[in-house]
DNA sequence: CAAATTTGTTAGAATGATCTAACTTATTAC
DNA sequence: GTAATAAGTTAGATCATTCTAACAAATTTG
């Protein structure tokens, strides 16, 4: 049984394997805001009970083990933040907190039955896949809003960062998961691009945020 | 801010003070299922940060502060319970586990909407009482059954040991609280009684039993 | 009340998780 | 390809939480 603290690491190394492939020990402490020594002894700790590869001066894996215990926490942590807007009446940037308390509880019931209640929802609330109860993940390739043209209509799936103050902006533009958009024009300079979407005829979204952005392209 | 541990101290400390009155190292001791000197240890710290008074010797006691502290942990605790028993499909028998672990999750708004969600319930699952978000707990004064006689008609409204196993029993009879119960007779020999209620026309109850049901008196 | 028992305390050690300082290995830049 | 920089490791310490063994105080009992 993963403690607490194993189960972060756990989490923080499968989401930095997902996103950035090789994980390095300064990846794994910047991460997890703790110093490289600290990382290091963590990850020789779990080595010894199989959760991780590992040998000087190499990047950290995860073996199956720790592949598919990381990826049930992850599971654990997204369907709460599922249940917590769709049950609860959270915003979408209210739950990534709670999440990440609640994803440590043991206790398989609580997390069969929201996703019950939920109808086994496929992504969070942020557009990322949920893993399913045998930690099998779908990968969705979905395309940078940064990377589209102008003329394109796109809609909005998921988002490459969940901040609450990136989220909060969000919010202040009433950009919402499935929101259609039009790609006006891109400004060469700095390329930021004029959308129109609902009744907003003209929003400027710099390019910091449009490549966090994820969309589908519709035509 | 409590600790995990220290926050189970705290709990144990306020009910075993609300149950046996005065509380000894042995209790808080027993209780937690540590050894003495790790108890006496945790006892002398929490003094540190002003949670309890405590001279050598002499029995503990929380201060306001940890009251105060210990009955938010026990709303919580209680709070979970009947959400997990009345939105989430759980049987009274399966919450205390999950709600040992919740209570302990720092997210004031989540416990909040459990409270708006539930109608703010004054009792748990079990019939014990939901201390307000000031942290002030309303006194019931029910009666044991088994102090109840032969001719009475009374109302289960609480129990004073709310274990897996005891709460397995009484499923296994149908009783649950609010069921109506007329006291047939009581064997002199070893103090059980016999009673019915709906479908039950006949069922005999132990003394260890009826000592741990608590009721109102009807008439 | 003195002896026996129970309860409580102190001392010393272990484990898990963390840090800083000092050192080593690997990578990058001229 | 050496020198500078970045990344990684080791050593040694601290803090929280727990234990066992040994001792001391308080309570109960004959
Ligand atoms: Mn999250
Ligand atoms: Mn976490
Ligand atoms: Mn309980
Ligand atoms: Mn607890």
């Amino acid at each position: 049984m993963a403690s607490f603290t194993e189960e972060n690491y756990l989490k923080a190394l499968y989401n930095l394997s997902n996103s950035h492939g090789e994980v390095s020990i300064s990846d794994l402490a910047h991460s997890l805001a703790v110093s490289m020594p600290t990382a290091n002894s963590m990850v020789k700790s779990l080595q010894k009970s199989d959760w991780v590869l590992y040998e000087k001066y190499k990047p950290v894996t995860l073996t199956p083990k720790g592949q598919k215990e990381a990826a049930l926490i992850v599971r654990k942590h997204r369907l709460t933040e599922m249940f917590l807007v769709k049950k609860m009446g959270f915003g979408w940037e209210e739950v990534h907190e709670v999440a990440e308390q609640i994803e440590h509880i043991h206790a398989p019931k609580f997390f069969d039955r929201m996703d019950e209640m939920l109808g086994h929802p496929t992504i969070d609330p942020h557009g990322s896949p949920i893993p399913d109860n045998q930690g099998r993940m779908q990968e969705f390739s979905y395309t940078p809003l940064s990377t589209c043209k102008p003329g394109q209509t796109v809609q909005l799936t998921a988002l490459t960062n969940s901040s609450t103050e990136f989220l909060e902006f969000l919010n202040s533009r009433k950009l919402a998961l499935g929101t259609q958009l039009k790609i006006l024009s891109r400004e060469a300079y700095d390329q930021s691009l004029v959308v129109s979407y609902e009744s907003h005829s003209q929003e400027t979204l710099s390019e910091k945020v449009s490549e966090r952005l994820l969309v589908r392209v519709l035509e």
